[in-house]
DNA sequence: GAATGAATGGGGATTTTTCCCCTTTTCAAA
DNA sequence: TTTGAAAAGGGGAAAAATCCCCATTCATTC
């Protein structure tokens, strides 16, 4: 029997090659290799023709993170799955993963059997959802209509480069420099998120940015 | 040749699993168990009279933390030598562990190769600093008095309390009704974290608290 | 006892943030 | 072409944050 190939794109060296050890461990599986970023991964996958079964992507990488990398494996090579592989259990995050196409999220402190479990129904089921992951989407839906707007519709490339640079040092009036706007527009920008998001200040507002990675925290 | 003996605390379980398979295969070492927290890991060691040479400690978890737990290995069960493992490479957070006795910090992503390096370095000469956890070190170090002050120094028990409380939407009015203080007291705080930190705002301050481990940030 | 320094707190002014109500411009759908 | 909604911008006021200078208390140290 072929084993399935498993391709691990993660940054943290030690848990990848840790990894590959406990997924080489299961029969029907095997890793083909493993990279630290999407960049790296893309190159791989354009010059060898081994197109792996499934991709474990890790979201949170330099240089090229695991949104960017969907996107670019969603429209090159749909065929493989992807499950994303995280820390981050913040709706936002898994709910914007799972819209640019993985198959299934999985949080990095899952036990070794729901892995082996998750490998195994992505191949068979082409998905998976954790019984953490499911609650997380069914309480995004649960949530009155306003809330799913506010939490399910991607910003506008204006209000995010807005909160991005709200979460900096910058008084609003030299973000509206920044911006080449004038500060009554960021006040709009300040306002509609304010409300977006539910927050009552713009401390509210850097905490919510960066509790559901709309901007790097570090 | 008996075995040293490893034990991992670590609430990823994933990545416990994996590092304990790692960990098997190097020969000269073995791991006793893993725990999800510092809480299970001291009921372990009370319970069982088999004494690890090496502790594993992940930093970030939930109930019972990396450095609590740090403090009490200290003071309970000196002889274990204690590595830190975690993602964060902030130098607060690396100078603070390193200060309650651990003998080494392992940022999760390097390679198992250095990992291997480490574990017999801890063992031979009881430390273990990576390359860049003592270069991090001596860039503590070489900053002027100022920063070395304004970096080492532990803040007070009531500064971070308004810290904690600055990282929240309440207004300093409000954190002064909750600390029982007056308001200029707060404003006392403030001022002297605004300098101790170098920052130039509350957003600035949220930020560098956020970075550098001082509240919780999720 | 005097000096020093930290913790607490006040006065008061300026800047920034926050909020609400409003107008103009733009741009695309009807 | 009209119309209607969204984006951009304005006026103005109240609240919060920021800053600087200073007073009191209290313990420690010289």
């Amino acid at each position: 029997m072929k084993k399935h190939s498993v391709v691990i794109v993660d940054d943290h060296l030690l848990f990848a090659q840790s990894l590959q050890g406990l997924v080489n461990a299961f029969d029907e599986f095997e890793v083909l290799y493993h990279v630290k970023n999407g960049s790296e991964l893309i190159k791989k996958l354009l010059e060898s023709e081994n197109v792996p079964d499934i991709i474990l992507l890790d979201i949170n990488m330099p240089v090229m993170n695991g949104f960017e990398t969907m996107e670019w494996i969603k429209e090159n090579r749909p065929s493989i799955q992807v499950l994303a592989l995280s820390m981050d259990d913040h709706e936002e995050t898994i709910i914007k993963m799972l819209r640019l196409g993985a198959k299934g999220y999985l949080l990095k402190d899952i036990h070794p059997e729901i892995f082996y479990k998750a490998l195994n129904e992505v191949i068979s089921n082409g998905i998976y959802y954790s019984e953490r992951v499911a609650t997380t989407l069914l309480n995004s839906l649960h949530g009155n209509d306003e809330k799913e707007v506010a939490n399910g519709k991607p910003l506008k490339d204006t209000e995010l480069t807005f909160l991005k640079l709200a979460c900096t040092e910058m008084t609003y009036k030299e973000i509206a420099q920044e911006m080449c706007l004038s500060p009554k527009t960021i006040d709009g920008y300040r306002e509609s998120l304010f409300k977006h998001f539910k927050v009552k200040s713009r401390i509210g507002l850097v905490l919510y940015a960066i509790r559901n990675n709309l901007v790097n925290s570090k």
